[in-house]
DNA sequence: AAGGAGTACAACCGCCGAGAA
DNA sequence: ATTCTCGGCGGTTGTACTCCT
């Protein structure tokens, strides 16, 4: 754990900064017999004294049972960057396609490592802001240029407050399903599923196992 | 050996959306 | 219909560690 100096907020009295081991085993325990959620609840009945967020964030990033710690391997790196060139800083979504990576993770280690090594091959500029806008749907480009929001569920909002919603699922040999909730035109909508199935049909083409992925959003 | 610069990553912050009250 | 609370997300910060001079 890198933050070792912990302390009281003076506003809250809350604890902040590095976790104590004993604090990590009341989050476990306390997981083990309610599940997960309820962080709010949890720092109430068991007088840790945390804000839930901090909780929930310690547990997503830090706890959980199915996380993988170690180095990033070759072919996840492969895959953060062909799904951040799709996605952008869509950090969630991508470490749902990466089992046992979490967002927080990929995100520093693309923002600390990635992100150099890529300006150092000279690579970076493939991954400019317009670049991506060229790459996503026509409908997704234009709502980021207009007013950048990408809500949840991939829902994007456009100035008019317009929404589209995209179920999209971008597992290697799942297939794709695209919904568009909003009602944008058949030809763009066609052309926006086209475009999923080039990029499967891309993703085919590596080298990457089937089995090294997720099938299902999380 | 010292210390400054760079790196890695845990944790915090602010904003937003969803759902409950 | 409105307000409040909570969870989720991306951006950013702080600090221990490592490397370099």
């Amino acid at each position: 754990m890198r933050r070792s100096s912990t302390y009281y907020d003076k506003n809250d009295g809350l604890k902040k900064g590095a976790w104590a081991a004993s604090e990590d085993q009341i989050v476990k325990d306390y997981v083990k017999k309610h599940g997960i959620g309820k962080w709010g609840k949890l720092t109430r009945e068991t007088g840790l004294k945390r804000c839930g967020k901090s909780v929930r964030l310690r547990w997503m990033n830090y706890l959980r049972p199915d996380i993988i710690r170690g180095y990033i391997k070759e072919d996840e790196e492969e895959l953060i960057i062909r799904l951040h060139k799709l996605l952008g800083n869509r950090w969630s979504l991508i470490a749902g396609r990466i089992p046992g990576r979490t967002d927080n993770e990929i995100k520093n280690y693309w923002n600390s490592t990635l992100k150099r090594k890529l300006e150092q091959e000279n690579h970076l500029e493939v991954f400019k802001d317009e670049e991506i806008k060229e790459d996503l749907p026509s409908s997704v480009a234009a709502a980021d240029e207009e007013n950048p929001r990408l809500t949840k569920n991939n829902v994007v909002e456009d100035e008019d407050h317009h929404r589209q919603h995209y179920d999209v699922d971008v597992g290697v040999g799942v297939g794709v399903e695209a919904t568009n909730n909003n009602g944008i035109g058949d030809d763009e909508y066609l052309r926006d599923d086209l475009w999923w199935n080039n990029f499967i049909v891309d993703f085919n083409d590596t080298q990457l196992d089937v089995s090294d992925f997720q099938t299902d959003f999380p």
